[in-house]
DNA sequence: CGGTTGACTTTCA
DNA sequence: ATGAAAGCCAACC
């Protein structure tokens, strides 16, 4: 195990997201406080698929709602696959009706 | 300790 | 609206 103070935010994060639902590297930046680690929140991401438990890295997005990370799974298509079997609508690797979908972990989380 | 990298975001042209 | 450049922060070598 290690210390992975920054990325074990990001993971939990990731991980309280629903099903059916995406987020932007951004949104989960800003939930941690700094809107400016939204690159440290890709570059977590990118250890995540090695951390455990797995985190669903398919349910973030970029701002535009783009797969961006697609190029880091096993298959480009693996990503949108499973977004489309999460109910998400992928179309050229971007999410649809990405306002609908998305899901922001500072109002979601912050219920109070 | 310092420079480079990165699944990003925002702004200028 | 499209394209390129700068900015940002944390981890890695």
């Amino acid at each position: 195990m290690a210390e992975e103070n920054f990325f074990d935010r990001v993971y939990e994060v990731v991980r309280l997201i629903p099903a059916g639902r995406v987020t932007s590297y951004g949104a989960i930046a800003q939930f941690l406080g700094s809107k400016g680690s939204a690159r440290i929140v890709g570059y977590a991401m990118g250890a995540a698929g090695k951390a455990f438990p797995p985190v669903p890295a398919h349910r973030v997005v970029n701002s535009q709602g783009l797969l961006t990370g697609k190029f880091h799974f096993d298959s480009f298509s693996q990503m949108e696959d499973m977004l489309a079997s999460e109910g998400i609508m992928v179309e050229d690797s971007k999410v649809q009706n990405f306002k609908k979908v998305f899901w922001d972990p500072s109002i979601e989380l912050t219920v109070d």
